[in-house]
DNA sequence: AGTGCTTATCGTCAGGAAGACGACTATGAT
DNA sequence: ATCATAGTCGTCTTCCTGACGATAAGCACT
């Protein structure tokens, strides 16, 4: 069948983020309020049109930009640590997930170290980091006992896929470490996949798993007692990006 | 920022298929022969728009249908294998992909049992089953001496990322079984895994694992004998999706 | 019937990985 | 000095896997 410029639906293409971090032992993910219908005043991931001259991943590396800051890790500099990390997640295209028009949403899922504070183009009353646990509740209450109100769109839906890639990845590949800093301590890796997985791991199995994974951590030298306690060595992420055999998460 | 409608680039978004099937030992995908420019003549995953009313996934089971004449397996009803397998494997949105204007494409993966035939609306010239292995490799030759064309536009990566998708899901879940007629033996389904892996596996050890893994095959009293050599107990597949501890790929 | 070939299925054994957990070490706080 | 907190090293048992021997049950011949 021959493309006949009119005889296709044309689409308005976006790209919504899933920003995820840990922050204070619990998985944090990044949304913003919307300040128009519909949905206005609530959260939902952040996101919006792709331009007519860029790539998919372009588009979300420069909405991740725009909200966070965060540049995006190139693999080409394996070594180091220079940004977040990003991945097409998913799409999603409902006719009737945005009322106004068809939309088809490429989400994208980004891992990022706790940063200081979310860059909401300069206003911090219209982003936050808010657990996930929170916003994937359906009608309960947050901990400050205010009800929480459902994601915009389907927006849950997609934070939901988001949380699970990421559970199902930090299993079989080294994207943890995309949560820590560019040192870090095998302890607070460990804090890390504890908060994805919501889980308790024993420490000492698991410093003897990751350090004994070739490829997964490179010992720096250096030091530290950030976390009180003992000293404890300093990583880098190595160059390895899939664990054989990989970290197993407990059983239900 | 206002969803002004003029303030967006307007896309096509179509729906691509990997198809893939194991025939004769070896992991096939369907392809399709592009009647006009661009890549006329050259071979191409099917695929189509996707139409204003329509959700991605209803979109791709519509063309699966038009292409194959397969129904897609309904999760809830999982006793009963009523189709194959269809899930979205990622969306391809390189500006250039496509010479004559902006398509976003939403490539979808589906698994099949062996098919009679295809069923390209008739014509079966302008639809094949070929081995991936052939329609992957880049300027060589196929078995019978022809060059081989690469795919149409970015095809050859969709398909690529299709196989990779298979053949890691294989591993840690049941999907392995997709590729089975409604009832199998271990050896078939052994055969399966070597076909979509690339390599030889213990006849003995598989047995062992997959009849030892609950909820993976369910006996359903039948034998058959129609591998030749002695009669193999049939099985079906059981309820377990995810198979834990998964079956584990040959090291390299 | 017997021989050989094929595939299926069961069993055994050694090596490795993981969970449970004891013991020791090195900091800061009191 | 003592305690609390983390980090690190070992041990032991259990389970899983890979390698592979052995047997079973069909079919195609002779």
């Amino acid at each position: 069948m021959p493309y006949d410029p009119s005889a296709f639906p044309p689409f308005a293409v976006t790209v919504d983020l899933v920003v995820l971090t840990v922050r204070r032992h619990s998985l944090c993910a990044l949304t913003v309020r919307r300040g128009e219908p519909p949905f206005q005043g609530r959260w939902a991931l952040p996101g919006g049109f792709v331009r007519a001259d860029e790539d998919l991943a372009q588009a979300a590396a420069r909405e991740l930009w725009e909200e966070t800051g965060l540049r995006v890790h190139d693999p080409s500099v394996p070594a180091q640590d220079n940004g977040a990390h990003l991945e097409q997640l998913a799409t999603y295209g409902d006719p009737k997930r945005d009322p106004r028009m068809r939309v088809v949403s490429v989400a994208h899922l980004a891992l990022a170290p706790d940063l200081p504070a979310p860059r909401p183009g300069g206003d911090a009353s219209n982003a936050r980091w808010a657990p996930v646990e929170e916003l994937l509740q359906q009608g309960g209450y947050g901990r400050d006992g205010e009800p929480v109100a459902p994601l915009a769109f389907d927006h849950a839906q997609i934070l939901a896929d988001g949380v699970e890639r990421a559970r199902s990845k930090i299993e079989y590949s080294s994207l943890a470490t995309a949560f820590c800093p560019p040192e870090f301590t095998v302890g607070e890796l460990r804090r890390v996949y504890e908060a994805v997985w919501g889980v308790a791991l024993d420490p000492r199995n698991f410093h003897r798993k990751v350090t004994g994974t070739p490829g997964f951590l490179v010992p720096t030298g250096g030091t530290t007692t950030r976390q009180g306690g003992r000293p404890a060595q300093l990583f880098r992420a190595g160059g390895a990006t899939l664990l054989n055999p990989p970290m197993l998460r407990p059983e239900v």
